[in-house]
DNA sequence: CAGGATCCAGTAGGATACTG
DNA sequence: CAGTATCCTACTGGATCCTG
């Protein structure tokens, strides 16, 4: 009998795996972390900028929920309690629970979460160093509208 | 007379732009490249993988219209269309017609595209390459569910 | 504090039909 | 071929209220 075990399986199909394809998984995962949400959650928990009230500018540490929602801000409850939960569940964060009156919760970048964080956080810093570069072109674009036949 | 032009403005707005900000024009940019549809096209401009058909892996290359939907499996065209035309206004693609009959139009990444493309791409082979760790994630999470008090 | 549950408006985006 | 225009649905995501 062929003994395959799960992992056995999976280094297989892991180079497989194309994106391109719509029925392939990991189209829904490019979906799923093609967020803006879950960009900012991470640049958040992997400690990009300096806490709002913080003077000092440290590395990434736990954030508790409110933390979180302050840093981002815009974000409503909803949307970053289910992109949490979201990344918990796909092994990208870790949440804590720590049984105080009220209950503390803290979010932590799991390795995982580190490495996808190293490419999120060069979009939304690429979004911050080339917005203007973006803006002019738009200006030329909206511009160049009717003068086609110059 | 303080004389400061646009781009001594812009120099210094630079250093402003922050993500985090809900109203940062950087958030809005943010949210635009933070889409499945426009990592897809930027890879398959980025001449990511071969084309369906096609044996030889070659570097980046124009692609037509009709190249770029093939490629991308599962897109509509109205959401390529879409996609090409804020890639194309933000300067991040150009859009080249020549008057054959019918008509051939192809889309070029610019230098301001590449740069973005350089982050994105990275998205798309994280999802690939870490499809399996995530679904693992997934099963221990969803099975978790219940024996919390274990 | 850290959410869960609901309701509901806005929009993303698919399907279809038509055009230069 | 490479779109544009229209219709229409489904989901996103905000606002609000409630709980341990």
């Amino acid at each position: 009998m062929a003994t395959i075990t799960a992992s056995e399986r999976r280094a297989v199909a892991k180079r497989e795996y194309d994106a391109f394809l719509a029925v392939c998984p990991s189209r829904r995962l490019l979906e799923r972390i093609s967020d803006k949400w879950v960009a900012l959650v991470l640049a958040a928990l992997g400690g990009d900028g300096p806490l709002p009230g913080e003077t000092t500018v440290e590395g990434p540490r736990p954030l508790r929920f409110s933390e979180l929602s302050r840093r981002i801000s815009g974000v409503s409850q909803k949307m970053l309690t289910q992109t949490l939960r979201a990344l918990e569940r796909d092994g990208m964060v870790t949440r804590t629970v720590t049984p105080t009156v009220p209950v503390t919760v803290s979010y932590e970048l799991t390795d995982l979460g580190r490495s996808l964080q190293g490419v999120m956080r060069g979009i939304k810093e690429w979004a911050e160093s080339h917005m203007e570069e973006v803006l002019t072109h738009r200006d030329d674009y909206d511009h160049r509208q009717r003068g086609t036949a110059d």
